[in-house]
DNA sequence: AATTTTATATGATTAATGTCAGCTTTTTTA
DNA sequence: TAAAAAAGCTGACATTAATCATATAAAATT
């Protein structure tokens, strides 16, 4: 059992805000876990229980639809929470989570939880904030769906991943996904994603080399993207 | 300066956890206001320094885009609180809210929410559900407009207009949206809308006059919306 | 009441994007 | 390493829904 004090990501999310004997009944009731790339977290539907911390690695949630298409609605990386939302409304989860990497993440009980929001307003203003900021960005993100067309909503999403997860030393965007994933961010169908990278790679916008996409001209890709 | 305590839609929000001693509070420090049809509460930008209960009447939150289209995120009524998220995010609006009714509305400034927010615990658990909720119905909005067809989504939108805000007398839905609006809400051109709308009065699904719309046959209208 | 403006309606056309099919490359598994 | 499976790519085509044009009806204004 790791020690929560010294954790570092814990500065990224509500738990910030915990003091020295939180942190230590904290670490008393958590447990780690290894979460395989591909495996999911929890699945919609499924009564979660608790949240998830995650220490390192991506995943994204997303929801099946009837005609089969998963459509990711956001993604999470090291530092923040996954599972504060149906746990406060007390329902089953709304989304699937899956690693997008290998990830580590900490469980931290409903209970554990609960008492913190009880004890703590920082806490659970921190939370609060949290779940207000996800709002706004997905009103954000729906009104870019039903306004914006394919290709501004890809170059936006571009623009979106470097700047959220930075590039590797090539230059290349860091994290990884598949193109069929990346429709599902942009909200496409898989063919029309690889159509636009294609021509973005054309337009000397981008570079691809098998999965790596590396952003030559972000200024004009920001100047699609609206 | 009226009552907070007589107050019946108080029961419908958050504020239902207050106690006596904080209505009378509450009750001090709040304004009335009457809000005319096509007059804004607040428009996206400004900051609100507050949050407004809605006695009666009916609300559209939206967004222009940059193409001139008003995309409606949601649709508030008595009862219900608005402006929450910015107050909590610290933030201006995100939204234009924009009385679709006549509406009598009291507006409660910040400093008292967040008074309350300290001290009363059920009252912010409240207030996080509510956020919740309207994150969880977002999400699924958004996935709506990502992977149904206009004709679902608009099936969609008339069923839920009908089941959030009733009925006429004559059986006609009591909320009247122009034909913009309703393709705001539906995210389509106000064009298709109309065409839908003939669609589905030609099928006798529905049946429409001037502005007053009739559902005939919701549960084909339900398989219709999936 | 007459006139102007706005909303609703419908047809024709165009543009955007999804679907299907076939092929190549990459990855996985045996 | 060979074979199989999955992912990526491209072209052809179909479909959906937006746009444009115009007509009618309703509402607002003079």
């Amino acid at each position: 059992m790791s020690n929560c004090e010294q954790c570092i990501v814990r500065q990224f999310s509500a738990l910030k805000a915990l003091n020295k004997d939180e942190l230590v009944k904290l670490a008393a009731c958590k447990t780690s876990h290894i979460i395989k790339k591909g495996a999911p977290l929890f699945e919609e539907g499924e009564s979660v229980n608790g949240i998830y911390c995650v220490t390192s690695g991506v995943c994204k949630m997303s929801k099946l639809s009837s005609n089969g298409k998963d459509q990711i609605v956001k993604l999470i990386k090291a530092g923040e929470l996954i599972g504060q939302r149906s746990l406060i409304s007390d329902e089953p989860a709304n989304l699937t989570a899956v690693a997008l990497e290998d990830m580590e993440v900490c469980f931290i009980p409903k209970s554990e939880v609960l008492s913190l929001f009880d004890a703590n307003n920082q806490f659970s203003m921190n939370l609060m904030k949290t779940v207000c900021g996800d709002l706004k960005e997905t009103s954000d993100h729906m009104v870019s769906i039903s306004q914006k067309t394919v290709k501004e909503r890809l170059a936006e999403t571009l623009i979106y991943l470097e700047e959220t997860f930075g590039k590797n030393e090539d230059g290349s965007l860091h994290i990884q996904l598949s193109r069929e994933e990346l429709a599902g961010m942009v909200s496409t169908a898989t063919e029309s994603c690889i159509r636009l990278l294609s021509d973005f790679n054309k337009l000397g916008l981008i570079e691809l080399h098998g999965k790596k996409i590396t952003i030559i001209d972000s200024n004009k890709l920001k100047r699609i993207a609206d």
